[in-house]
DNA sequence: TTTACTGCAAAGGGTTTGCAACATG
DNA sequence: CATGTTGCAAACCCTTTGCAGTAAA
């Protein structure tokens, strides 16, 4: 897991933290969850975390994941078929990145772009902001083709 | 409706030929259809067709939406609210967009981006699919935030 | 000992589908 | 007249919630 930018013990009290503040425990369970997400370099849909470590019933994963959501800890991404993938919050693992979405199998990997497609999304902000008064937060790009497998 | 690259009588010509493509009939609902989504330069969610100018009910809406969008007329936008939404594919109307998403109400703005970030996420898609083997075929951006009325 | 967390089972809500009637090529 | 299309109602599936019991601060 050599893209976890913040050391497991950093980021298991980050976590913590902002638990804390939303007066919510960091329980075992809780503590799995944070693990396993933290453990592959791609977003996870329930189904894949309930069949791997994650040992919770499928209402607590829920809950828990929109517990960590509020918490600022994971990030909910609706996918392109209709389960949702989560994966922890990029200020969480200091590890900026995007998603290639298999159109054929649906699966998502994390992609990274350069410094010169980042400024150039920043300035096109700014031009959202300038011209229709709206006020961007953040960026996500999505990049749909077939991956390597289903090619 | 400016932003219609295409006049009217164009592009359900277009439509037409697509449909025929797969033994489907271009029918007067699946026009006004085409035409609801022509009308507004943003996605449109089945409520807000079903409360406009569409007139059938909700399980034909879902079927002709399907079928425009197997034809390479319609594209489908897995919302961050869990309702998606349809918009014309841009070869259809000639115009390439992303999107403004307010986080706030779940609106959905179209924008248009400058060549220069066009280009760098095409130099973008080229290296993915050198590095990851992943074969691009589109793109999209998304840029969330507060919309101005929301602000 | 108060408040949060959990699992189970049931409900919710957007979307899809079986079916019989209708319309189009 | 053969095939596609429609509306209704029921089914589906992912997700959320009520509830009673458990665990942590």
């Amino acid at each position: 897991m050599s893209h976890v930018q913040v050391p497991d013990a950093d980021l298991h009290a980050e976590v913590a933290v902002r638990l804390r503040r939303q007066r919510q425990r960091y329980t075992s369970p809780r503590r799995q969850l944070v693990n396993a997400l933290a453990a592959i370099e791609r977003p996870h849909t329930i189904v894949e975390l309930l069949n791997g470590a994650v040992e919770q019933s499928q209402s607590s994963l829920y809950r828990n994941l929109s517990v960590l959501e509020v918490a600022g800890v994971v990030i909910r991404l609706p996918g392109s078929d209709d389960t949702a993938r989560f994966e922890l919050a990029e200020d969480v693992t200091g590890h900026h990145h995007h998603h290639l979405v298999c159109t054929t199998c649906g699966r998502v990997e994390d992609v990274e772009f350069g410094a010169d497609l980042e400024s150039a999304l920043d300035k096109a902000e700014a031009a959202a902001e300038r011209q229709q008064g709206f006020r961007p937060s953040a960026h996500r790009i999505e990049i749909r083709g077939t991956c390597r497998d289903c090619a």
